[in-house]
DNA sequence: TTTATAGTTTTAGAATTATGGAACTAAATG
DNA sequence: CATTTAGTTCCATAATTCTAAAACTATAAA
């Protein structure tokens, strides 16, 4: 990843209607949910949700899948892990997760 | 952290002269950097410089000391963290270091 | 106490981003 | 085929953000 598309990927998440969508992505998981659920549930009007939801696909951090008439979005996790790769990339010897607070126990990937 | 503060820090470095900044200061850590040696190092003009230093700070990325007639910016690492945490906050079981890159030797912390 | 240096604030224009009605496309249903 | 439903694109307006010259504040040095 480079400047740029880091640039693009944090603008994306930098507006409040665009970053409840994609926390709300996150915790629906493979499921995903489809453009007139997400405009319902966040009340806001469809055109808008669909011109913020072009940006999120853009910017990488969100993916589209038709099936019918529908279009259920997910997150793109690969997007969400490169950005923050990006922006601790010199800090902690290159290993984020040391600056994290981490539990040691149980261990298991949600990947 | 709640909602509209992590949009403002999302904003913050979502800029290519402040997401320089920002990597500049991960770079230097608790060393920092002045406010004229930024200015000269991005190729910035100082006030230009002066009203990005400005949002980080609002923002609680970066923060400002004063010796002397200089001013010189450190990184604020719990910004950062604090935001990570909430952009993965119920991804992964709330442990977002299981979806990033662990290698497992020597854990010793930067902080 | 003048002068130079470091940095900020003010300000006004330029550029970018957000909003949502109206019109459109695509798929399903009668 | 006509109609409904899901979603997008177009477009004009509104709102926000960016830029940097000019003027200002604060500290240090002569």
């Amino acid at each position: 990843m480079e400047l740029n598309d880091a640039v693009s990927a944090l603008g994306s998440l930098a507006q409040p209607a665009r970053l409840k969508v994609f926390r709300l992505l996150v915790k629906t998981g493979v499921e995903g949910m489809c453009a007139g659920e997400l405009s319902r549930q966040l009340d806001v009007p469809k055109p808008t949700m669909s011109f913020h939801l072009k940006e999120l696909t853009n910017a990488g951090m969100i993916s589209a899948e038709r099936d019918g008439r529908t279009i259920t979005y997910t997150i793109r996790k690969e997007g969400i892990q490169q950005l923050m790769t990006f922006l601790t990339e010199d800090c902690c010897q290159g290993r984020p997760e040391l600056c994290l607070p981490v539990s040691d126990d149980e261990k298991q990937c949600c990947n």
